[in-house]
DNA sequence: ACAATTAGTCAGAAAAATATGACCACTATA
DNA sequence: TATAGTGGTCATATTTTTCTGACTAATTGT
């Protein structure tokens, strides 16, 4: 009678905490426009004309907070506000590269 | 006059692509579990209490389909199938394990 | 014959994520 | 004074994702 390791609850499973920061219907646009430059609320909001304020603005607390965005406030009047990729969101966007590529290469 | 490069809808974003694949709220899991052996469908169930067929059911079609698992099967009565992880799966989840401590480590 | 196991599918309900439109404060421009 | 830009928040509505429970079909055990 041999039964197999079925007593595995993984309780805080790393994958899940990884994968749920990274979800979120924007935050794909969010890597790519911000790997191209330092990114402005309402330019983002204008460059993504199919999403919504409210959306992104959660995107982008989320992404802070993940420290994958660095929010600098730039004290000219009116206020600018620019988001911009940390060393760690900028190590992602090149994994993501990568990944990119081995999702899309035939496996041999 | 400095415009900045605002024309940029960046359409089929490929980061999209790659985050639209790990999607999915048991997909951390399967790729957890299966990295420690093949998977079957009810002992999957079981070792995911909180889950269901459904859930799970789509999720291994749609790594099954992004060639990310295996699905094998087992001529024995009854058919017994087998879910493992591709070469291409278990890159994937040795990726997610370095991602993991880049989001853990603070930034310096 | 009846229950349990294998591996699912399906329709509908519930929960979670996302979008909409109004509103806010501040500054600038006409 | 009114309009537009900066960068948002909030309550509500809509959409998408996930879950539930019933059902299938073949096989094994009691």
């Amino acid at each position: 009678m041999t039964t197999i390791n079925e007593n595995n609850p993984p309780e805080g499973c790393p994958i899940e905490g990884l994968l749920k920061t990274l979800s979120g219907k924007w935050k794909p646009q969010i890597f790519q426009l911000a790997s191209q430059g330092p990114l402005r609320f309402n330019s983002l909001l204008r460059q993504l004309p199919q999403s919504n304020k409210q959306s992104l603005s959660v995107a982008l607390k989320e992404m802070e907070e993940a420290e994958l965005l660095i929010k600098t406030v730039i004290q000219q009047k009116p206020l600018h506000i620019e988001y911009q990729l940390s060393a760690k969101g900028l190590a992602m966007v090149v994994v993501f590269r990568q990944l990119e590529d081995m999702l899309l290469h035939p496996l041999e």
